[in-house]
RNA sequence: GGGCCCGCAGCUCAGCCAGGUUAGAGCGCGGGGCUGAUAACCCCGAGGUCCCGGGUUCAAAUCCCGGCGGGCCCA
């Protein structure tokens, strides 16, 4: 067995069978609330690497605060409602009988497109559902809140039923974002804007009169116009300028005519585009334009065009707004009342009708003249050539530009003025925007800069969607006084009906669509206004539709109200935590924020973390048409859900977006191994010595341990405190990170490479004993630590190594573990960190000197300021460089001094003894240097005359002594004496030969206590010290017998070595 | 055009909020070593204008201002 997926398959079915989540929630029955709430997945396809990420993160702090003891909410959610859904069975399950919208009425009937949709959306719950379990998602899969259900429609209508009361339910005309593929209007966050290439062009607008107007005009005058949408021209109703910029009269040539051309004088520079040359013959305000009337330039193509001019004289005039710009364009704004939204505030404060000739299809009316039945993006080309006949095209072109389409099925929307339902999220803005700052974000811009930017700019948020498959919006209106009642639940609907539809009421079209009322006003009948309800107020309501409310309280006033403790606006209430991707800003942060306002008067949640998304290595987006999609289950398949968990979490900050990395996946995986072969070393040996740790607790062996035993205990300790620190922050990948240093570095790299020696310690010896206590008190504080990350092989190395028979059948249900401040030793923490940089240094040493760690050196020196501090820690540094002894202090004494004679200050003093003065310093440079140092000067006599040389004429250096090598670390140096002497040389002799006869054995499969009888043969050296360290190379090898002498013909296996040059013959025999 | 985030080794990222050793780690690469938890591990080496330019300061990867590049959101 080993960390991966087929471990992790039979502890998931272990936590199912032995009902896991039962006996947790039964564990903190009693415990303090903690209401996470899912954000719903939308149940349209199978996860990906994004939704892996955030429900691991979700499943972290879950798990944490469950074994904290907290009663948190584990119910996941599922977003099943809209147009995605609509789509996917409009063009997966039903194609062959749905071409258009229209189809769904008349060919499929709504019954059966609904009852598909519905269809659609539970097989999605039902195949991720399975993915998030195999993640090891701890989650109430059987008994999730669904947006489909009849209770969870009705937490939506009394919301709608609580804005209707507040006076912010509104239906309006106005310019939406309207797709004519799914004949719908979208919200502002449901248009996606990607770059397209569209039609550039100049388009000239006779003037026909300008006596309303400042200016005047000569006959032949005409605004120019630049539009990138030509099929908005049809509906052209007026013209904008900005009212204090400069415009120009300018007379030019354009195709073959002369005009008088009025543009913006910023933007003259288009006039060269349109004409050859031009001449400015006047200039003026722009707002001296005001009043101007004009023939708009499909005058004849468009004879809606001629009634609405002749029918209203406000219509194709020139009026003034803000808002035009000196950017782009000419200055003047072809202005489409029924096709953008500033054009139609404009149209309303002057009185212009929201004109539009395109119906819902995005094909022109019959108000569209000649363009009747054309889909007007197909329309462009038809409206330039007619504009180049009429000699009224100034100019063609093509531009690139962001442009708005569907997010679902990427048609490039239009605006068209319809009417709608709103919620008037403006009029509650500010309070949205208090709520914000009581709101904690993770990271603090998450919310006080991202999202309050985004609220700040929020317009009224359009509800409303002429679809089937949502939400049915819960307004019925009255056909005969236009009285509208707007309904909070099934059982209000029972009331007001006049007579319910035949079957179980289901919430959804065409149901609902039956029900009809009774008009309290009039007695009339009332009607349902046919639309269904912008998803995102599916899921902007969760935190109470979820729990059933308002059909049932209990579960509100438990997890949304701390049972009854507070009240909605009260700090503690709401959902405790929620996270999601940074694009869930304009999403669900927004939708719960505008609902939980428009319902409670609050924020339905409390703590937000925003994590990022996923990319691949370079930073790009993962897309199909990319090929760089990664399947979060091609991970779990290959390493595990573990280690996909802890790779997730550890790889970087959550609200940063994460470049996917195979390497670091492969490289997770080695430290879970890393993990598992630490715990299998622990198992293995103290299994072998029969040990109990009940038998043998820790603080009956304190006396025996090891400074190593009790740093790691420290270690272990601190490493409780960061991790719950952390935890506690929702900086997750603080507390993986922590771990993963711990495990590879702390435990397997140092720990255990330290006591290695230890376990082969007599059975009963103390000082062995305590290293097993050690042991197992750190992992009992280890899994536990890690179970949010890593449950499975925290489960595993739990039930195999620590589970007790009174002990809990899930690590999930121990307690999480608190920091035992009297094992921390910070001193003896930093201590250890010293050791381990000298101890780096000491074998790089080794490497540079070509003496193998294998071979014992005498002596090992370290420099330090404060020597006491490393005391106990002397054993640990002899043992890993494998010298005889260590020696610490603050200055190595057997450095030796030596004196360098300095050309340039020796010269100009000395001049003809310099030379024989600097040969002197040479020849004597430890005597001077020692003199100088001492005394400040060193006396001689050259050539009959004293001189003195001060440490001025001199460099003075420090020489190591024959023998020694040095090298520095942080926080010292060390020095080695890297030569080694005959014993030296016959106990490495003896350190050669067991590992080769430990090899040996290996390869003979022997079991790690079997005995053998061992010959060795090789030249004088090697067997002089086999002699010598006989005993112990016996006992290590576990040789009954060893013989100096040639390997008998039978015996199992015999090997000719070759080390260092010289041979040595092995053979093994298994013993009896 | 606005808001936010990011920019450091070939790659993935720490360090920046709270300025102060010689800017670190892992992976990758080259070399060497170790071997009874080893499909591990250890050591060494190469590899950096900390995006650019100003400013503040005794001192800037870190703070401030202005650019540039990338991402997300908005217009």
């Amino acid at each position: 067995m080993e960390p991966g997926p087929e471990l992790e398959r039979e502890i998931q079915e272990r936590w199912e069978r032995e009902d896991l989540l039962g006996k947790v929630r039964e564990r903190n029955r009693d415990g303090p609330i903690f209401y996470f709430l899912d954000g719903p997945p939308y149940a349209s396809g199978s996860i990906h690497l994004g939704t892996a990420w955030n429900k691991i993160i979700k499943d972290a702090v879950n798990r944490y605060r469950l074994m904290r003891g907290y009663r948190v909410r584990l119910q996941p959610g599922w977003d099943c409602h809209g147009l995605p859904i609509e789509v996917k069975v409009e063009q997966e399950v039903l194609s062959d009988e749905i071409e258009c919208k229209k189809d769904i009425e008349e060919k499929v009937g709504v019954d059966r497109f609904v009852e598909k949709c519905k269809e659609f959306a539970l097989k999605h719950v039902e195949i991720m559902t399975e993915q998030f379990k195999r993640l090891g998602v701890l989650m109430d899969w059987d008994h999730p809140y669904m947006t489909l259900d009849n209770e969870y429609i009705e937490g939506a209508w009394y919301t709608l039923k609580r804005a209707h009361e507040r006076g912010l339910l509104a239906r309006d005309v106005r310019i939406v974002n309207w797709c004519p593929r799914c004949e719908t209007a979208l919200a502002d966050h449901e248009v996606e804007y990607k770059e397209i290439e569209d039609p550039s062009i100049f388009v000239l607008f006779p003037v026909e009169d300008d006596s309303e107007a400042e200016v005047d005009l000569p006959d032949n005058a005409a605004l120019l116009i630049w539009t990138t949408t030509p099929w908005t021209l049809p509906a052209n109703l007026a013209v904008a300028v900005h009212p204090e910029e400069e415009y120009v009269l300018a007379r030019a040539e354009v195709n073959g005519e002369e005009w008088h051309l009025i543009v913006a004088d910023k933007l003259k520079v288009v006039l060269s585009a349109v004409a050859d040359s031009y001449e400015i013959v006047d200039r003026f305000p722009g707002e001296a334009l005001e009043g101007v009337r004009y023939r708009p330039a499909l005058w004849d193509e468009v004879p809606r065009l001629r009634e609405l001019h002749g029918e209203n004289d406000r219509v194709h005039r020139v009026y003034t707004a803000e808002w035009v710009t000196m950017e782009e364009g000419t200055g003047c704004v072809h202005v489409a009342p029924g096709h953008g939204e500033e054009d139609f505030e404009l149209g309303r404060e002057v009185g212009l009708p929201p004109h539009c000739p395109v119906a819902e299809d995005g094909t022109f009316t019959e108000e569209g003249g000649r363009y009747e039945g054309l889909y007007v993006r197909d329309a462009n080309e038809r409206i330039i050539e007619d504009l180049r006949e009429k000699g009224l095209l100034a100019h063609e072109d093509t531009v690139r530009h962001r442009y708005g389409h569907c997010w679902r099925c990427k048609t490039p929307i239009i605006y068209r003025a319809t009417e709608q339902w709103f919620l008037k999220v403006t009029e509650v803005k500010d309070e949205m925007l208090d709520w914000i700052e009581r709101v904690e974000w993770i990271p603090e811009w998450a919310g006080h800069s991202r999202f309050r930017d985004w609220v700040e700019n929020a317009r009224d948020w359009c509800i409303s969607r002429q679809r089937y498959w949502g939400i049915p919006l819960p307004v019925w209106e009255c056909e005969e006084c236009g009285h509208l009642e707007v309904v909070g639940s099934l059982d209000e609907l029972k009331e007001k009906a006049r007579e319910l539809p035949d079957g179980e009421p289901d919430l959804h079209r065409p149901w609902v669509d039956r029900v009809i009322l009774e008009c309290p006003e009039c007695g009339g009948e009332m009607r349902r206004v046919p639309d269904v309800l912008d998803v995102w107020v599916d899921s902007g309501v969760a935190a109470w539709a979820s729990l059933g409310y308002p059909r049932r309280r209990d579960e509100f006033e438990e997890w949304f109200l701390k049972e009854g403790s507070c009240r909605p606006e009260d700090e503690e209430a709401g959902a405790d935590f929620i996270t999601e991707g940074h694009d869930q800003t304009r999403g669900w942060f927004y939708s719960q924020l505008g609902c939980g306002v428009i319902t409670f008067g609050a924020c339905p949640y409390r703590t937000v973390l925003m994590h990022g998304f996923t990319l691949d290595e370079e930073g790009r987006k993962m897309s199909k048409s990319l090929g760089n999609v990664v399947d979060p289950m091609d991970i779990v398949e290959e390493y595990g859900a573990d280690t996909l968990r802890w790779y997730v979490l550890r790889s970087n900050a959550p609200w940063r977006d994460m470049h996917f990395s195979w390497r670091d996946v492969r490289d997770t995986h080695r430290a879970l191994n890393v993990l598992w072969n630490a715990y299998r070393f622990t198992k293995m040996y103290s299994e072998l010595d029969g040990f109990d740790p009940e038998e043998h607790p820790l603080e009956e062996l304190e006396e025996h341990l090891q400074p190593e035993d009790r740093w790691l205990l420290s270690r272990i300790h601190t490493l409780v405190r960061e991790v719950t620190d952390a935890m506690e922050r929702y900086h997750v990948h603080e507390a993986a990170r922590a771990l993963y240093e711990f495990v590879t570095e702390d435990l397997s790299r140092w720990y255990i490479r330290l006591v290695r020696e230890r376990v082969w310690l007599e059975r009963d010896d103390p000082r062995k004993l305590a290293v097993y206590a050690v042991l197992y008190h750190a992992f009992d504080r280890l899994v536990r630590l890690l179970n949010p990350i890593v449950p499975h092989v925290a489960e595993h190395i739990y039930r195999d190594l620590l589970r007790g028979e009174d002990d809990p059948e899930s690590v999930q249900l121990l307690d999480w573990p608190e920091p035992e401040e009297g094992w921390i030793d910070e001193e003896l923490e930093e201590a250890m960190e010293t050791v381990r940089d000298a101890a780096e240094a000491a074998l790089s040493l080794r490497q540079r000197a070509g003496v193998k760690t294998r071979w014992p050196l005498r002596r090992l020196f370290v420099e330090v300021e404060d020597p006491e501090r490393l005391e106990d820690l002397r054993d640990v540094l002899a043992r890993v460089v494998n010298v005889k002894e260590v020696e610490l202090g603050e200055r190595f004494e057997e450095k030796v001094p030596v004196a360098r004679p300095r050309p340039d200050k020796i010269g100009p003093e000395f001049r003809d003894l310099a030379g024989r003065i600097i040969r002197h310093v040479e020849e004597h440079s430890e005597e001077v240097a020692r003199a100088i140092l001492e005394s400040g000067e060193y006396r001689t006599e050259v050539d009959g005359e004293e001189i003195i040389l001060t440490e001025e004429h001199v460099e003075i250096e420090e020489r190591l002594p024959e023998g020694w090598a040095s090298a520095e670390f942080e926080g010292g140096r060390v020095y080695l004496y890297t030569e080694m002497d005959e014993e030296l040389r016959r106990e490495a002799w003896a350190r050669e030969v067991i590992r080769r006869v430990q090899e040996m054995r290996k390869e003979l499969d022997l079991d790690l206590e079997e005995r053998i009888e061992v010959w060795i043969d090789g030249d004088r050296e090697v067997l002089e010290a086999v002699r010598e360290h006989r005993d112990e190379i016996a006992r290590e090898v576990r040789a009954r017998e060893l013989s100096l002498e040639a390997p008998p013909e039978d015996c199992d296996l015999e090997r000719e070595w070759e080390v260092e040059d010289r041979s040595i013959v092995i053979g093994l025999r298994r013993g009896a």
